[in-house]
DNA sequence: TCTGGGGTCCTAGGACCC
DNA sequence: TCTGGGGTCCTAGGACCC
């Protein structure tokens, strides 16, 4: 049966969230950071037009954006993950058949209408959204995944397709194709955009008609998925039930260079002690972990060091105390003293799930602390992030990353609830 | 001074087997 | 002096995504 693919986006996402709780910043330009107040993540329409690129350090264009008022909000997300929650539930009673892509994205697959019902529905799902959560979405359909990112992208720059950009493969598809660069195609980076234009390919169009054998060679069958995609030939299928996950990490810079194996310390057991609670909440334990850690790569005047080590777990574990231990002694082994590092980072791998667990013959069994870490996570999660953590992840953490502006998490936290304020009128 | 974080997929090449 | 061929598995690194 002949199906159509949907590509729901919510609009400049972060900047959205934001002015849901603060409508003042509605018309004006808004920027949200990365992690430790880095690079600029997401913009408003309005910060789009002032000319800041996305992913532009934040410390370079800070003048340009004094200079023009803009907005600037560190990145909140508990705030994002949450609304985004809310989105793909209102989005999940309007459709049955959903795929999650991404925070801000999800694709959608549909009986194959025509072009007057799939706008109905599309701009069905753009006001029930709007109206529920506040976020404004974009959409866009085609026979495939790629041409309905495509559709997406053509209805987010022109507000005349509101309720939805439709793409069919027929006639009206190369005209389409050939306005759109090549880059601007999903799945086609940077370096897969100079290896084209060496052949001359250089719009979505010349990519359909490219030769499969020379894609195969250089862009590998991802390469010639692609093409076929543009043709109209679905090879990306709708995945609604997200596969397990293989690997699960979790690390940031530090807010200000940290030197002392202390900090390093801390830092460390922090990450683990996430990365761990993670993987608890989907029922998965651990058979890896790597550490890693490095200086600032961009620091010329600064001796560099960076370096990781892989250990295999005694045996495969969600325990938080057996991670620490391990991750702590494999810091020790890796930390040089004399530099100033900019980031230590943890990541949990062969991941498996805790009910299918490998015995191992040779070990004496180890201490049940499963009701404790359940106790642990209960805790943590009514009461909120870190209410209780091991004492060896610190205190005041120096080392924290920078989060100089950051928004209330205004749906996830009792005590940064919004407050409205009614004023009472009199009508007679 | 200040440059994010968390994932996936694919391939080449090494190690190993018979 | 002359030293195969075919297969699997694993891993590191590259590329891409949001």
């Amino acid at each position: 049966m002949p199906t159509t693919f949907a590509l729901l986006d919510c609009n400049n996402f972060y900047v959205s969230c934001e002015r849901v709780f603060n409508p003042k910043l509605i018309g004006k330009p808004v920027v949200v950071l990365s992690n430790n107040d880095g690079c600029i993540i997401a913009r408003s329409n309005e910060a789009k037009e002032l000319g800041i690129k996305m992913g532009e350090p934040y410390f370079r264009c800070q003048p340009l954006l004094e200079h023009h008022q803009v907005h600037v909000f560190s990145s909140n997300y508990a705030l994002y993950g949450d609304m985004s929650q809310r989105v793909m539930e209102v989005l999940s009673r309007l459709e049955p058949q959903v795929e999650v892509y991404s925070i801000d994205e999800a694709f959608l697959r549909l009986p194959a209408g025509d072009e007057k019902t799939l706008r109905l529905i599309g701009k069905n799902i753009c006001r029930t959204i709007r109206q529920h959560t506040g976020i404004p979405v974009s959409i866009g359909f085609g026979p495939t995944k790629t041409l309905a990112k495509i559709a997406n992208r053509i209805a987010k720059k022109n507000p005349a397709q509101r309720g939805g950009c439709i793409i069919s493969a027929g006639d009206d598809l190369p005209p389409i194709l050939k306005s759109m660069p090549v880059s601007e195609v999903w799945g086609i980076g940077g370096r897969a955009t100079k290896k084209l234009a060496g052949q001359g390919i250089r719009t979505a169009y010349d990519l359909s008609r490219a030769d499969a054998n020379w894609l195969k060679k250089n862009l590998s069958i991802t390469g010639v998925r692609t093409m076929r995609e543009l043709q109209g030939v679905s090879c990306f299928p709708l995945t609604e039930i997200p596969p397990p996950k293989h690997s699960m990490a979790c690390s940031r810079s530090f807010g200000t260079p940290v030197s002392e194996l202390k900090d390093m310390h801390e830092a460390t057991v922090t990450y683990v002690a996430r990365a761990a609670e993670k993987i608890r909440a989907q029922q998965l334990k651990a058979g890896c972990l790597t550490l890693y850690l490095n200086t600032n790569r961009f620091s010329s005047s600064q001796p560099q060091y960076a370096n990781n080590r892989t250990i295999t777990l005694p045996y495969p574990t969600a325990d938080t105390a057996t991670l620490i231990a391990q991750a702590v002694a494999t810091l020790k082994d890796l930390f040089r003293p004399g530099y100033a590092y900019q980031k230590v980072g943890v990541i949990l791998t062969a991941l498996t799930p805790e009910h299918i667990q490998q015995g191992n013959l040779f070990l004496t069994p180890r201490p049940n602390t499963d009701n404790l870490l359940l106790a642990l996570d209960r805790i943590n999660h009514r009461w909120g992030q870190d209410t209780l953590q091991y004492g060896s992840a610190g205190l005041d953490k120096p080392w924290h990353h920078k989060q100089n502006m950051k928004s209330p998490s205004y749906t996830t936290s009792w005590h940064e609830l919004p407050v409205a304020l009614a004023a009472e009128t009199i009508t007679r």
